[in-house]
DNA sequence: CGATAAACTGACCGATCGTTCGGTATGTTA
DNA sequence: TAACATACCGAACGATCGGTCAGTTTATCG
């Protein structure tokens, strides 16, 4: 992005950590990074094993390279969101519209971030960061609540969790598609999957916000 | 829950299937499928990881009970809500509700497999079952939609997504407390995750149907 | 050209994986 | 008590796991 026209390198010709770490992703989260060994990734690769550890000190490593790419996009809205100032409700839709965005944008890194159960030592720290994330959420939500913008009549840490759980989730099944500009999502045989995220991000807060009954008069 | 006073058992006491799977299931879910070994599932049960063996074939056969489980109470829910009736609207609520009520009674074995990759023929026949029971909510909310008791302005297929993915969420972090007499999750203290299935099922309807936001008068 | 930089390789290691097997322990039933 | 039913065990298996290492290949730079 900085420098257009990507300067050809050094050395052999071949991956880098970062092209790499873009396959080892995309295989990690079709397979489970459990489920994934070395050799998994090797011949995805096309590289030997052993060529692996060239790039990076091991398969924990990758992981956590992976998670930070994650965590780093999810913070980087949330300071924005801060930022903004405004009534809480206001920043609230800012982070949910900014959350959809950068899961669009890092699909395959929110989507492992999500799915990490906290095994090893990588996991655990990421999931540490991740509840510091969920806790700004929570305490958003409160803060709206308080200013008699959302209902009281559900906890406000239950609306947290199920607000970014219906957020999450589109990792499950959001492909990236045709960008922004004229796609209309209604278009016969979309199965819905594959409109962009802006669009994607305004269904989340139409159905969060508002419902999705049609209110009918009288 | 037909004979009561559970029938003390012939031979020699200890595990039996089911609450070996229970404990099994348990581990799963906190380690992963794949990120449990047989010898960590024999030091939770507290026997040889060759007496596993007694009970079920494999590993994945274990995998398998647990998934099935899960898909039994979630198309037991569907067929309900197919001979109910009455719109398409109704239908779906009810669904709503049930599949609540499914993942927190069941709740590690639909945990299990709102987390299967398919990875193995198991892991793919669960998931080839699943996607059946997503058809059907999407169907329904279709039918809902063409009724003109849906927001239009999204497509069904997404709307059901996203519905669905709030439900789906409460498996992460909901764990099951004191049943519903009385009980209010609004108390001090609470953290929200711990009221009953019931109020919960409500909460997800309210914000998925009517919104969370309040509608101010004028 | 030689120097340097980067990517890649095959052979191998100890540990752990899921699974098998012959045999043993402990309860109920007749 | 003998028969039966059920649960459990330790030792071992071939396969695969993540990872190491000494060396080779292929590019750019001066």
């Amino acid at each position: 992005m900085a420098d257009g026209q990507a300067r050809r390198r050094r050395g052999r010709p071949g991956y880098d950590r970062e092209s790499l770490l873009a396959v080892a992703v995309t295989v990690f989260n079709e397979r489970g990074y459990d489920g994934t060994s070395m050799e998994d990734l090797s011949q995805r690769l096309g590289i030997a094993k052993s060529s692996i550890y060239h790039h990076v000190g091991s398969k924990e490593d990758l992981l956590g390279l992976a998670l930070d790419r994650a965590l780093d996009g999810l913070f980087s809205v949330a300071d924005a969101a801060r930022a903004r100032g405004g009534p809480a409700i206001g920043r609230l839709e800012f982070l949910v519209r900014g959350s959809v965005a950068v899961l669009a944008d890092r699909l395959p890194y929110v989507t492992l971030l999500l799915r990490a159960r906290g095994n090893t030592v990588t996991e655990r720290r990421a999931l540490t960061r991740r509840r510091e994330f969920d806790q700004l959420v929570a305490d958003l939500v409160k803060e709206a609540e308080r200013d008699g913008d959302i209902r009281p009549d559900i906890d406000p840490a239950v609306t947290a969790r199920l607000l970014f759980g219906m957020v999450n989730s589109v990792a499950e099944w959001y492909r990236p598609g045709s960008p922004d500009p004229g796609s209309q999502s209604r278009s016969p045989g979309n199965t819905g999957s594959r409109g962009s995220a802006g669009e994607l991000a305004t269904a989340v807060c139409a159905i969060a916000f508002d419902g999705l009954r049609i209110r009918r008069p009288g």
